[in-house]
DNA sequence: TATGAATGAGGTTTCATTCAT
DNA sequence: TATGAATGAAACCTCATTCAT
């Protein structure tokens, strides 16, 4: 259970959990093409059924593969989980859409982009996200996972929106981490009411409403 | 046990669930007594141990009373958290402090005063607000529960925009529901943040910067 | 789990472990009359199958009774294994066959009683002796048991030799508690060799061969 | 896997059991270490966690080599313990300090030495002798490898009793066959009450008592 | 109105052993 | 001779709810 840090090369992400420690990593082609069967599986079941009645042999049978072998990748269901959520996390942060060259597009399209992007992040993960927000109630583990989530959105934007306020083109009144945190949070709410509790709105809806009270909030100079 | 709108006089809140059906409420000063004793000890057990790890047994030993006196007054563990939960709803839509008169006060000043209640009320309910999001993932009548909150906060705030923006006040290309549920979010997410997970900022921190937010994005005149 | 000292009246006997936190003990005749059905029934499972692979399933199905009864008198397999052991400790320290008269009987004729007595108790016991003995290795709470009345037994002999000593009846260059522990464990070991593991004697071989083992070791004066 | 003698030459031990038909013994240099290895390993294993509690992957773990292997040499767990055991059995029935010349030494010499070689046998083996008391209740195989140690001793004692009340040092009132097995028991309870149990007595203590009961038991004439 | 004993379904987890490479 | 992935049966325990007293 010891604490390796494993570094990630300059990826800024940090880390979900130490994962080093666990069940040891396949060695052989035939054990990496059986563990990833299994977090695919774990994957639909998961999302079909829901963190707590999720069982662990609906995993091992969407997998193909015996109850054994579960413990030979994951000491528990909540590993598995780690596991996908893991992936998930990665696209949520790296999303693969390309970012606008911030140094060309105007501050406002860049706003757009990068809402725009998290918003279909969101909604292509939404019912695992759902799943997550429901465990990291429960479990700190998985609180820290979330919260790594909405802290590196908001480190993010509080960079930007710094960076902004040092070119005159955001009101210098503003506390860029406060800022920040609060209009991440605004985003990732509005995602959750609509993809996961069932509000009602569309795509441009959401990606107009956010963008303009973005600019609005920052009184963004467009000139 | 499928909710049905029952009218309660001229409240604008709409009442949680229909509580008619259940079990008929005490008739003895020492029934009242009991099943008293019985929501707050539910309140108690549920913060501390959450929905799932709440244990009926648990609830009555808290309220000194027997398991099957338990089943005098709520005929399962969903309906006393519904009890508890309409408590503490209660107080959050109607916070004791006096609201600002909104003819007389500045705009301004109305959403401050507005943001800051709100705040305050979640901040003496965040335990239970912890466990009503967990429980909302799960059950659909809680969800309702939820979603109520949300809409009553978002419906108020539309019609104030909307208001503001008939006199002129407030940027008119906003749609206000949903500048509204954006900008609700964007405060109860922060709330969440903060008093549920932990993230780190002051009651004054959250005031001024929700509030300067929302006057900037709204693009508020305040001449 | 508080562990509360638990008087038991005059009784030299130490209680074998503190029982007074496990679960609570019935208050209704309904639930003593299943607490010693479920213990009863435990007794005949464990004798029957040995420790490890007594289930459960098979006490209750004895006991006539369901699962989830086993749970509201015990908190586990270890622990109603303590309650049937408790039973059988408490014969072979307390055989009810009525001593000697210390005064009056000859010390050798007193051994002789003695060590009868000890022998049929164990007879009657041994096959819970034999499981004790097996779960005594492994959990160090069992193996307390053990020693429990072990110790009982020789601290007993050792006040019975150091009183024979003074009266000059034995040689003195014995070490009272060193023989005891060695003559008590002379015997018993006989016993669970004998009627453990099936070694071939007879009563009457065991009694006169510790009792003359006794009489001689001791350089007891007959005269 | 059942029993037969098979004759080892001279020897006055029985074997354990019959080890012809398991794994062919390894043929090349780097098999014979690899099988010495895990015989080591096990020895560590099983006195680290028990015999039930002892897992092969743990063996082959600490032997530095694949679960598979360990089925190249042995085929159960069984059969590994069996080979450990075998060791402190031989270590146990043929300690190497040298005996007395039983024909000069003074019989309580014999006594004497005989005791204190049998107690510092068993203090060295002592974990061992713990896991092997716990697998001989269990497995009718392990309780035979018990018994041929108990007997051996038994079997020796008795001849030397015996011969002492032929050449009229003994009280011939004794029956040498009980009053040995009663004897031997009493110093392996003992031995087994010091150290495997933990109950506290010096080596000096034990072989001073031990002699004295025994010489005191048998009326043994040392004019 | 109060009591507390009884119910019982069903998922998680372990690890000796096999066998393809 | 060495490797390590795959197998799968089997049993403990929980706790919301009922109901006789």
């Amino acid at each position: 259970m010891s604490s390796k840090s494993s570094a990630r090369g300059e990826s800024a992400v940090p880390p979900l959990a130490d994962t080093s420690a666990f069940r040891a990593p396949p060695v052989t082609a035939r054990g990496a093409r059986t563990r990833a069967a299994l977090v695919a599986a774990a994957r639909v079941v998961f999302e079909r059924d829901g963190y707590l009645d999720a069982r662990l042999t609906d995993i091992t049978a969407e997998a193909k593969c015996s109850t054994g072998s579960f413990y030979t990748y994951f000491s528990s269901k909540e590993e598995v989980f780690l596991a996908v959520v893991e992936e998930a996390q990665h696209d949520m942060l790296h999303p693969g859409a390309p970012h606008l060259d911030e140094d060309e597009a105007s501050p406002a399209a860049v706003i757009e982009a990068s809402n725009r992007a998290y918003l279909e992040a969101y909604k292509r993960n939404a019912k695992l996200m759902l799943i997550l927000e429901q465990v990291a109630v429960v479990d700190p583990k998985f609180r820290e996972v979330r919260r790594t989530r909405s802290r590196t959105f908001a480190a993010r934007n509080a960079r930007a929106i710094a960076r902004l306020q040092e070119q005159g083109l955001v009101d210098p009144g503003i506390d860029p981490k406060m800022a920040a945190m609060a209009l991440s949070g605004m985003v990732s709410r509005l995602a959750y009411n609509v993809f996961c509790l069932g509000d009602k709105a569309s795509m441009k809806q959401l990606v107009d409403t956010t963008t303009r009270l973005w600019v609005n909030a920052l009184k963004l100079d467009e000139s």
